[in-house]
DNA sequence: GGCATTGCCGAAATCGCTTTCGGCGTTCAT
DNA sequence: ATGAACGCCGAAAGCGATTTCGGCAATGCC
């Protein structure tokens, strides 16, 4: 065993186990500290190595027996894959990454636990890469960083267009994916069926007795604000109903109240559908205010279905995102990708149908004493 | 060139050029896919491929004009190093882990982007492990699962001391932090001083002139909700002033409702901190249905600082945490641990004071007409 | 002039795993 | 009885980077 260069080679020889295998332990515990390699187990388990990759692997053509051997042995090593090792080799790293931004909004932030959940489920590691500023550039700085640690695909909770089409650029022959408002042709997409869910929201009041709904929208720039809007409208043309202007605003309390101020004013206002909670919540105060009970004068129905919801006052009624099941969802889209890279069209995108949770603050029309008597003296409803 | 089995070696020798290095890539197009590897560069650049990794990892001894061909060279190549490969034998996987949990709360989660942000910075990837229950069964396999991926360290988002010292137990051998409530002797932590929090708030309505304060608690079994009330008992004490029941509750804007009926029905309370922002809205709006003017009748301080406080009514004063430095502060402790495994004595808690942020919900007693007549009927404050 | 030092760079070994190739012994079909 | 097929397993060759060891020139010092 000697190599070209006449030099003995250095100790990987089974038959030589005086040489230290690796590092300077001079005696390598049999319940060690998860240090062990494969080759120890194999030689625990007095087989080869790759036939540890095989157990592992769940190869076939490994007997019963054997296997034992090899899974008590890891056992006892207390063995763990070098995932770097594996990686090398397969050329897969197992991991996906995901671009997400902070934002004091409620949607976006319970998404990545979520789709992280759903990856470890099935079997891949998820590595962040936040966003600073919701801008191309820190989206290509993202996307480049995830690269480097090579991920497998992206997720992108991109709420802005112009997100979508930077990942859809930077992220060029890696799978990807948004979630979230922003969407692009380029990419597959999953989604809140905004429309939808405004259409239900509208359709409720309405249905309640309402001759109109009044529109508290989002800012302009996010999609989803302007689905919404779509939806509002289209269900109000359906009905025949007139369409009121739309009351410009975001996704904000702040901004909820002052709108809140300016349609508590006018009588003809029986009816508002606010494009978030937050918004709603404001809207709900002003219209304290002013002496307009809620759902008796007015009727409130927001957007987002958040769990303080249940505690406003009165209890709000809204359109509920189910921002879990959306990163999941996310996350089937891109594992679709990833399973066969050049297969048959992939829906695009995947709207998720949200749903109206009907709590107190809406209600028919001139309803007031009856509905809101017992609300405004009990605590807030406790419903989810 | 014959190894020891008479088989020939496969091409890895430098005069073999039509040997396809990789795969069946009949060629290798100079402007790739990213897919090119060190020695593509060496080549191109007319060097060895350990230059190339003397290059990259800016090790001395590299002539300038050398050092400009390598770059040049992986620059026409788009190349990317392969961090598996470098991982390998490095055995640093340049990852830290984050065990998160999702949340309803505003800080958890605004921490993650932060400590991620940090950990780009310092040249880190960063991976994520969700908590599905705040339990130690759930941090147990969190961390198990962190570390099957290697990572060098473990940030921990623990609010209880059950998950901290859990943490501590997996991470045997493993750097690890916690930040937030949750803190354990075994590990460093980066907390909010909520005791000095707490104080600041207590201190504030007291200074004021209000002879005492009433608290309105969080959720028994979390450490912050409980070092909050020393704070509060402990500023009162140093007053002189009486020290009232704690108002028990848990973070939410329905309990501080309930609790705020109460309280607004004595007219003696003059004075309420409310352990977070959420319990202040709730109570706020429990005072104002009762008639009670805020601040004029009485004073409301909360904690958290979050943004939605400016646009309550009236804007709330309140005790900001910053929760991005806290997530920075951890990544520090742990990148401490991380150059100097075995150094000295670090600071097993690091503790950010917060910062009381003034804005409209407390006076002077019996201040009302004067500080509420302006509020009442302007939008809410604008302030951040 | 001789020798050690310094600056710069290359050959080979190595990290721990998977893949490819092939070797046996049994069983099955012919 | 014989060849093929199958079940099970091992040897060796990589994956693409870094590290160790060493080579060669130019320089500094005695």
């Amino acid at each position: 065993m000697i190599d070209n260069d006449g030099r003995a080679r250095s100790g990987r020889e089974r038959t030589a186990p005086s040489v230290p295998a690796r590092g300077n332990e001079a005696e390598r515990p049999v319940r060690g500290s998860g240090r062990s390699i494969m080759r120890d187990v194999a030689e625990l388990a007095g087989v080869s190595a790759q036939t540890v990759s095989r157990v592992i692997n769940g190869h076939p053509y490994v007997a019963d027996h054997t296997r034992q051997r090899v899974l008590d042995a890891m056992r006892r090593l207390d063995y763990r894959l070098n995932p770097a090792a594996r990686a090398l080799v397969t050329r897969r790293s197992g991991t996906l990454g995901i671009v997400g931004y902070e934002s004091p909004l409620y949607g976006p932030t319970s998404m990545l636990y979520a789709i992280e959940g759903a990856a470890r489920a099935a079997g891949y590691f998820v590595s962040v890469a936040s966003l600073r500023h919701l801008d191309r550039r820190s989206v290509l700085d993202a996307v480049d960083w995830l690269r480097r640690q090579s991920v497998e695909g992206i997720i992108a909770i991109a709420p802005k267009p112009a997100m979508a089409s930077a990942l859809a650029e930077a992220s060029c022959g890696l799978p990807a994916v948004t979630v979230g408002g922003g969407c692009t042709e380029a990419l597959p997409s999953a989604q809140i069926d905004n429309v939808e869910g405004a259409r239900l929201a509208t359709r409720h009041l309405l249905d309640l007795g309402h001759t109109t709904v009044h529109h508290v929208a989002g800012p302009q720039d996010w999609p989803e604000a302007g689905e919404r809007v779509d939806g509002w409208r289209a269900a109000l043309r359906a009905a025949g109903a007139p369409v009121p202007a739309v009351v410009p605003g975001d996704w904000s309390a702040g901004t909820g109240y002052e709108q809140g101020e300016r349609l508590a004013r006018d009588p003809r206002v029986t009816a508002i559908f606010c494009a978030s909670d937050q918004l709603a919540l404001g809207v709900l105060r002003a219209l304290h205010e002013a002496g307009r009970r809620v759902p008796g004068d007015v009727s409130v129905v927001g957007f987002d279905g958040t769990a303080d919801g249940a505690h406003f006052l009165p209890p709000l009624t809204s359109v509920r995102q189910d921002f879990a099941e959306l990163g999941r969802r996310s996350l089937r889209l891109l594992l679709a990708q990833l399973d066969r890279p050049v297969s048959g069209p992939l829906p695009r995108r995947d709207l998720l149908v949200p749903e109206l949770v009907v709590r107190h603050s809406a209600a028919a029309p001139g309803d007031g004493d009856r509905a809101t008597a017992g609300l405004t003296l009990s605590g807030p409803a406790r419903g989810a």
